[in-house]
DNA sequence: ACAGCCCTGTAACGAATTGTAACAGGACCT
DNA sequence: AGGTCCTGTTACAATTCGTTACAGGGCTGT
């Protein structure tokens, strides 16, 4: 989401032209050698809580990470999409459980394998190790600041946003963004009630921001204005306004 | 704040014995051989958007991590105590801010060393660096949980108990607990006002649940009852239902 | 000691979000 | 085709939480 050192392949050449198994230096290496497996909508991929022994790639469709509380609320902590990479940083259990929103093509590659390799490696793939933690980790800040600090109405904003970002769509120009998932996925990851989601919709549609072609496909017509609202959080755009700290230094505070 | 790998030192004992140079084989052996650095109340110990050069061991006080959003609205993303480790997972620049809350002793190693060391040594290290960001991540999804679905009374039951597992209290019976950060820390961390702070405070007072010394501790009287109210949520205690999905599997959903 | 300031606590009010309920529309089944 | 189920939508009532205002307490500096 941040960076693009998963580069597009085009980096195995050399190994694939002499025939070889496929090279073990990259994730794309590592995951291409592995077979894709098929899940159904709405069969989970692994269970929160379980041992995780494998990384995932998903190659095609979507799944969602949730969570349940004990008193039955979910708590969706984010959605995967086709080309992106899930569970890197998994010392310990899953920390949710992954589900096919739709039909979804994946491939797995077992922790314990990847550790090996990541220790008998060059360094390439510890950096894109790394790096899709440090993703991961900005995506969970930048959904805490969603949840911790946004109105109802910036959370929408927002998801549209990243969803259209998502796609490498540019701004400017109206985008159509799938979202397969449904208005409770929704309102499960942005803390929200499923009717509130769809007030929001509506309300972004009556002031022409959106148009909303079926209950999956989203248009976004002002994506500035979007933006705006979105209280442009989306990139990692840091305000960083270097306020001089108050001076609360003699405090015992 | 979910498991204690950062074990109460006492490791170093061996090597400082021998009057060898502190191991480097082990996190707590990279930072004791730095020196001790000290901040003073209100001051940043790094800012967000910076380039993360180092890694940062507190050894003494307690610092705040947090964002400013365009508007001016800051989000507070956590609070480091001592013996914790701070911004392992930072392969870019800082995700946030961190701020003494109150005078603080830290250490620092560079990213460039520890990068080096991790790719010489043996895997100890690595795995510490590892277990790290997993608890980072585990922290962050907690996070999300209690802002994206908890009520302002749960949010706060859940930091109280959190604050006071940190200690490595026993449950069961009263513990007194140290909140060196302002109630307006406390309430940009938890997504509420500093009203609906004190106010929730003030109604887990008239409850017995707890008792206020000052304004910086307080005395968790029922844990079992904060535990409750917290939704359970203070521990990594998936309450992994095993729902089978249900039959969406037809759906183009 | 006193004034001044900041942080905190309390209460009344209002706004935003949620819950409830009723209805519309599409997909699937028979 | 008709019926049923599920998702999505809208309106209205209920609740939570934020806003505003003000009072108390501790610390600072004069």
């Amino acid at each position: 989401m941040y960076s693009s050192h998963l580069a597009p392949s085009g980096h195995h050449v050399p190994f694939a032209a002499l025939g070889l198994t496929p090279k073990t230096t990259t994730l794309e290496g590592l995951f291409s050698a592995q077979p894709a497996e098929t899940f159904t909508a709405g069969q989970a991929v692994f269970w929160e809580g379980d041992a995780s022994t494998h990384v995932v790639q998903v190659v095609e469709g979507c799944l969602r990470l949730y969570r349940i509380l004990p008193d039955g609320r979910r708590a969706v902590i984010g959605f995967t999409f086709g080309g992106e990479v899930l569970g890197v940083s998994f010392q310990g259990p899953y920390l949710y459980t992954a589900e096919a929103v739709t039909p979804v093509r994946l491939r797995r590659i077992s922790r314990k394998r990847m550790i090996e390799v990541a220790a008998t490696s060059s360094g390439t793939l510890r950096q894109q190790l790394m790096d899709k933690m440090y993703e991961e980790m900005s995506a969970a800040q930048h959904l805490i600041i969603v949840l911790g600090q946004l109105s109802a109405e910036e959370r929408v904003a927002n998801f549209l946003v990243a969803a259209a970002q998502r796609t490498g769509a540019d701004r400017r120009k109206p985008v159509a963004v799938e979202l397969p998932m449904s208005r409770l996925d929704i309102a499960d990851y942005l803390g929200l009630t499923i009717e509130t989601v769809c007030r929001v919709f509506s309300k972004l549609k009556r002031e022409g921001l959106i148009a909303l072609e079926g209950r999956h496909q989203v248009i976004l017509r002002g994506i500035a204005a979007l933006l705006d609202l979105a209280g442009e959080m989306d990139e990692d755009r840091p305000c960083g306004i270097r306020v001089p700290a108050r001076p609360e230094a003699a405090l015992p505070n």
